[in-house]
DNA sequence: GCTTGACCTCAAGTTAGGTTGAGCTTGTAG
DNA sequence: CTACAAGCTCAACCTAACTTGAGGTCAAGC
């Protein structure tokens, strides 16, 4: 197989659609790597579109930095991954990516069903008892996904 | 009817699981309103309980609290919100939930996707393709929901 | 060989979303 | 009536996730 061409920086930022500022700074993170030419610029493989591609995707809907670089740790270090690590990566995340789904609807029909109780018996509102509930457990604020 | 029992904001905190500090923080920003006694201290109607699980639930799936204040602008400022005032800020938002829920889909389904794609013909991952194109359009960041 | 645009590092600034603490007031229970 | 938990305000601080700017290097075209 040819060697897959590596992309400088500025091909990563243009095709990924984030700043160069923020590879860096996902690079500080450990959410990407790349390595170094001669003259000390960063080269990287294509597998960083992925990663990148995840990130933004994964930040849309409230993952943190944090939560994503802990997932991106069962990806191998030395070697471009290959299907068995994403399929890792996949099934690490897909209790928590199913947790936030019902919770997107859970919001969108819960507001639906609020029609039928029209804040005036907020007993019955799924929303509140939940929230509620929680705080007769003495619990404070919750993350999703890995703890 | 009964006057409805107002509520401090220790027991709003107890029973919603937020700190009194985030209330006086929402309250700040106009997610909540209070009235105040004799004594200058808050009391509140018991819709803040509904909308401060809205607020906790749809923080959880990464919408900002400028967004949730822009969606419970819908709402009436003297009264409490009647069943067709919850179903406009519903409506409002449907679209908005519907992307996140469908983005959240796609990370999900587009890790296990690529375990066909392994990374090889990164070309085809779908998520990749999604964000290039992205790039091509010239698009930086994008936020959901209203602008 | 020199200019120009893309890179580099590192420090400081920014916005969101709160928390913490100081100093003072309220209200309820003994 | 007095103790003391709960409230109040306001300013300062904190973390996450970046961006901006200063000051200097690299490399491809003319």
């Amino acid at each position: 197989m040819a060697p897959v061409k590596e992309l400088t920086v500025g091909q990563v930022a243009m095709r990924s659609g984030v700043a160069v500022s923020a590879l860096h700074f996902y690079e500080g993170r450990g959410l990407i790597r790349s390595h170094r030419t001669a003259g000390n610029q960063r080269r990287y493989g294509r597998d960083v579109l992925r990663r990148v591609a995840i990130i933004r995707v994964a930040q849309e809907v409230g993952i943190s930095l944090a939560e994503i670089a802990a997932a991106f740790h069962s990806l191998p270090e030395g070697r471009t991954p290959t299907r068995e690590d994403w399929n890792l990566l996949s099934t690490a995340w897909r209790d928590g990516l199913d947790h936030k789904i019902a919770q997107l609807k859970k919001l969108r029909d819960g507001l639906t069903d609020c029609i039928g109780c029209g804040c005036m018996s907020i007993d019955k509102c799924p929303l509140r008892n939940k929230e509620d509930r929680l705080a007769r457990e003495g619990t404070g604020a919750r993350r999703l996904l890995v703890p």
